[in-house]
DNA sequence: TATGAATGAGTCTTCATTCAT
DNA sequence: TATGAATGAAGACTCATTCAT
């Protein structure tokens, strides 16, 4: 049922309109969660009619669907962050770096919110699922890359890594005095720790 | 209105009934999520007319309250086998080991499956959120105790080790294959560092 | 359906039983409205479990049919004030007499909500509406009676002046302020005049 | 809750099929009473899905308020017939006459059966009883101006009017065979009388 | 007699989706 | 492209009634 349109002979207008409804319904999703944000919200958002949208998108699960690849956009613009990173310090500093720059999206109530909302809908859903992991599987790879190849101490290295950073999401929503007990040089250590140990 | 019901004059037989309706709901949440889990479907795997189990919980949300609630008691026996272990090991130790054990549970499809779902809900739903959030402070509180006194250095450590270990659920939904990927015993030494570093 | 069980052969204590329910049941009816009005509400009122007014009556619309019946004994009981008054004046002071002192009777918020909740019922239910009207023929004739006979002049008289009574009930759930608004004196002279002219 | 939606801003056929929705309720009202006439009744009657009433009523409250408003809408008329007719008689005639044709009205089955059903509402439904009396406020604001303006006199005998011919409504619930009992000649002077007395 | 646990049909309401315009 | 009227299936919840005890 949920598929990705095909992007290939779209117009750009049409993509930009896929975006604004995008946008919206990621918005109305961080807020509401999937469930409880109806197509007709996501109209109002968007500024366009409900039955205007099933010209871009083939059903509300493809408007989920789009929403879980925009937001791995976003994470592969911070691997190319930290590739830019390298050429003026070593990977392991860049990384530390963009890790501490990072602590606060993941801590941040309304990214959090949202990635639980994704996450859980991927336990469910086989198609989300399945995009999820392969987005995934790219951001390690690139990762990989970066840390000299996929020796499985590195890879363990990463999954760690990923862990105690998206664990924070986690913590965010569980202690909403996260911020104030968390002491982020502690934690930047910790993660030097990670990679370096 | 999501009131968890007084436990107190609640006849033994009532007591069984709602936890047979709370095992029952917390299988389908896992499986379907909370909003794609009908009363039916409940009321199916329950046994029970979906009419009587409003002789149970006030509402729908009530058995969500009920399902937060009971994952919270597990976590709290958790807890006291660090503090039985303690007696034949230092704390640190204790605690290290049950991470290693916990590891799997963390892991687990089906543990962070519902997981999500609570966080999610939580993320939204003001009356879970406060359940969670409480139940977090009380479970910190007892941790806080072992590790003698909740000054900000502890509590920093607390935290960065509640972020990686429940990011391993995250870890789990995104990657299939961490089982692999994972190396346990860098784990548990990650998770030493933390708490003495 | 609505069966208004037989009175031969019941205890004493039977009948007291059904009373507590019927008495209980109109208060909740006055309150509430017949459709509003649970069989769980009733058996709270009426101290009894709601299982247990089965006994006493069919179905929910046989307690309806006994609330109406109740209401009328006591309009029987009006009458035989006015028999009783004959006998120290004239027919048509009596009645008028009677008729002020139960104008306030008829202005009662509590008494019109019920009679219009009865008279709203006897519109659908044939049952209900039978019993309405047999108990209206018989006190009626106990009027016309009165008055000498059932004259074509006199049963218009008695119309009118029902009409004219009852419609008090009306204009007391249309206007709030009636009690201010009405002249009792005036009201008084016009039913004299209805009964004379 | 019952909000009777704002008139301004509506469309030509929005109107009619608001107009459309509240004939074939009433229309079910009058023959099965609010409480057990369903939404799916209504929507079958009114040739609509019941989801599409949704888009021209907030609830099946709010179209109860509809029903009530659209009832005061005809009595609204039936005043100004009465100013009409003054041009031509004095005022006392023109509302005797009136009086007398709107006897059968209020006799009549259907018209007095859907009347006590929103009396019925009004005595539990605040919202319902504030639309009943508002209403009645004008309709008798308009009458006293008829009678030379609200002196406590000319209140009175328009309360002792509207109640006798109200009450005509009950009697016709109670008694079928009002219409042969009933002496439309004696009524019409007793109006007058009430009027001039 | 008396209880109240248990049922399940029925209610209002929401919402993804379609389609005439 | 674009609208929003229209559908109807599905959902949470209520409640009269039954029945084992």
């Amino acid at each position: 049922m949920m598929k990705v349109t095909k992007k290939s002979d779209e117009t750009l207008i049409a993509k930009r309109r896929k975006e604004q409804v995008l946008a919206a319904a990621a918005d109305c999703v961080r807020r509401d969660g999937f469930h409880r944000t109806s197509m007709s919200q996501i109209s109002a958002a968007a500024g366009m009619s409900s039955g205007h949208i099933y010209h871009y998108f083939d059903s509300k699960e493809g408007i989920i669907a789009g929403i879980v690849a925009r937001e791995y956009n976003e994470l592969g613009q911070l691997i190319d962050e930290i590739k830019d990173a390298t050429k003026e310090s070593d990977v392991i500093s860049a990384i530390v770096d963009q890790a501490a720059k990072s602590t606060s999206r993941y801590i941040d109530h309304s990214h959090a919110s949202l990635a639980m909302e994704i996450l859980a809908e991927s336990a469910r859903n086989p198609e989300v699922a399945s995009l999820v992991q392969q987005s995934d599987e790219e951001v390690f790879q690139s990762f990989h890359n970066l840390l000299g190849g996929g020796t499985p101490e590195v890879k363990s290295r990463c999954e760690i890594l990923a862990a105690l950073l998206e664990g924070l999401s986690i913590r965010a929503l569980r202690n909403p005095n996260l911020e104030t007990s968390l002491d982020k040089e502690m934690l930047q250590r910790v993660v030097r720790h990670v990679l370096t140990s």
